[in-house]
DNA sequence: CATGAATGAGACTTCATTCAT
DNA sequence: TATGAATGAAGTCTCATTCAT
């Protein structure tokens, strides 16, 4: 029984990411998304309490995995550079693995500044804080030079990696291993020499 | 009569960047901006024939600004640091000029890429292939090396600029001038370290 | 429910025939058919896509049943004068039953020729053809003279029956049975000694 | 001054009837009107206090013309079928020289019941009782047999040649005059058979 | 859990009409 | 007389949400 339910909810939700990346969170319906999932309208609403809430899930449940990872990043004890290759290892391959939720995440929310970025400031700050922890650590060892502020350098490095990915959402171009493997390089590589001292 | 016609028209515009700056454009009603600008409901329809090409209007107005200072800065002749420095300058002055305006170009349009970013893809693309260029004749002139790609160059460089705006939309802090000026300096010094030889 | 839901669609029909009948097509709110049928508002896009759509809706419905009528006195092998009677007694006992929605088809299908008649032109005309068919079978058994092309006749013929009833409709006026058949009679007989030889 | 004044007013009527016969009345637009006379869209309102008046006002002119034809046939003392053959003519032609004038009439008043056929029903019936009259005096004399009411056969008269009319209008074929004339005797021939003894 | 009919507020857009010049 | 900007009421259609079964 739990299970099933469970299931059931699930499938809305992957719908969901479909049908938000496909036709855009205000654009598409609630019906859509019930058509999508082959589900019928009313069960929409009796798993979730809005078409809102429905983002809402899908974004924390991704956004606190991301934390997780940043965290651990932060936690690991290697060097400044292979910590925030890590964490855009992790956002790039996040991509890899499923590439509507990542646009959804970035297009409806993380970007979406007006409407759900705001609901969801404070959880996508603890991002920014999380790697400008990483940076803030990195000046203290003496790595990083330290005319930078943290907050500054996290921003910077998010915006870089962001903005790859929102080229490849919209470019809609396949990419192999290969090519996501090296942009994580690059886009570390790049920001660390300016970070480095 | 032109000047007055004009004029209306310009009004209910203005009207329009504070009103899709606070309320967002999908929240926002066209009475809003009736209400905002003086006018009556239906003057809006006079002048524009949507909601929509409101917000066309005004994205393209300035953005042809920022693809001529793109132009500007890659004709300067001058060195490439000096050239992304413009750019990053120009960005960065609009928002200090108008940061509603730039709000609504950033949040609405450039970040809102399932909507309006589809639209106006080819237009953004056109900034992007700008900086790329100046990229590119860096690395000619063996200035900028040549492991990264210039495409990938200006996402990045355009990326770290516009998560920095974006910072300043969202915490909503008022910044002092020379505030703006170092940031520009930051900017381009990190990622101009990153992409020199 | 499939029962429940075709009957709502009914209802809302049956209150669109009062309301254009009453109103007028062009003159009419949908608001106002959902206060006749007694339901909500979105009920009746729920059922049909426009205002437009209900009216082609009943037109059609009964529309194909004329053709029927049409087709079934071709076929029944009676003389001429017969075939044609059958014809404008199904007109008349048509008004006869429901003079609402045959008002609703004339007024505003049939001779509404801008707008739902431009629509429905292939429709009309096949009532027209199915006449004109009766008409050139009776003049090639020679009961019918040949100076007048069949098309021709069955023009005057549908003019005829359609003035006849727009008459009635305008007039207002409660007819008793005597004179709707008293009226089948006339029409018939004036121009069928028109048309015979 | 008078002439001039009088001459914006004929170019605005005339420019209505290309609009009414293209849009329809319910569908153009006054700045239609205005934009096919070449005139500002206030004048419009300078002539005529509404839409609605402008196409009385082409209605009135051509129907008065039309019941002086009636009354004029009607006083000729020629026999019945040349009177009817009169008016009949008299119609045709009408359409012949004018036929988006003819169609406007028809499509928009005359057939048009529910709103502008419900203003000008009183001087519709006129009409109506002008051929009347005439089938009454055929009656008299002994020409038409009596059992049908003159009413009746004012009604199947008109009713004939506005469907035949109606039948060109959206046939949008190009008619030589001989078909003109031809038609003329068709419908007097067919109906006079059937309405004398 | 599941269905989908039913609800009704809300937004966009149209356009006849007015009015200042 | 002539212009066309300005007004705002009115109506269609959408769609998130509720509810009876």
């Amino acid at each position: 029984m739990t299970t099933a339910a469970t299931e059931k909810r699930r499938v809305i939700l992957d719908a969901a990411v479909r049908v938000f990346a496909r036709q855009g969170f205000h654009t598409c319906r609630v019906s859509d998304i019930a058509d999508e999932a082959g589900v019928a309208y009313g069960l929409v609403y009796h798993y979730f309490s809005s078409k809102e809430q429905i983002l809402d899930t899908l974004f924390l449940e991704r956004w606190d995995v991301m934390l997780a990872a940043i965290a651990a990043a932060d936690a690991s004890g290697r060097p400044p550079r292979e910590k925030l290759h890590a964490i855009a290892a992790f956002i790039i391959d996040s991509y890899r693995h499923d590439p509507e939720l990542m646009k959804v995440i970035i297009v409806e929310v993380t970007r979406a500044a007006n409407t759900f970025g705001l609901t969801h400031l404070a959880k996508i700050r603890e991002a920014y804080a999380g790697i400008a922890a990483i940076v803030s650590a990195a000046q203290a060892e003496g790595v990083f030079r330290p005319e930078i502020t943290p907050e500054f350098a996290a921003q910077a490095f998010y915006g870089c990696v962001e903005q790859v990915l929102t080229g490849w959402i919209f470019d809609s171009v396949a990419f192999g291993e290969s090519e996501f493997d090296h942009a994580k390089t690059l886009i570390v590589d790049t920001i660390c020499r300016g970070l480095e001292r």
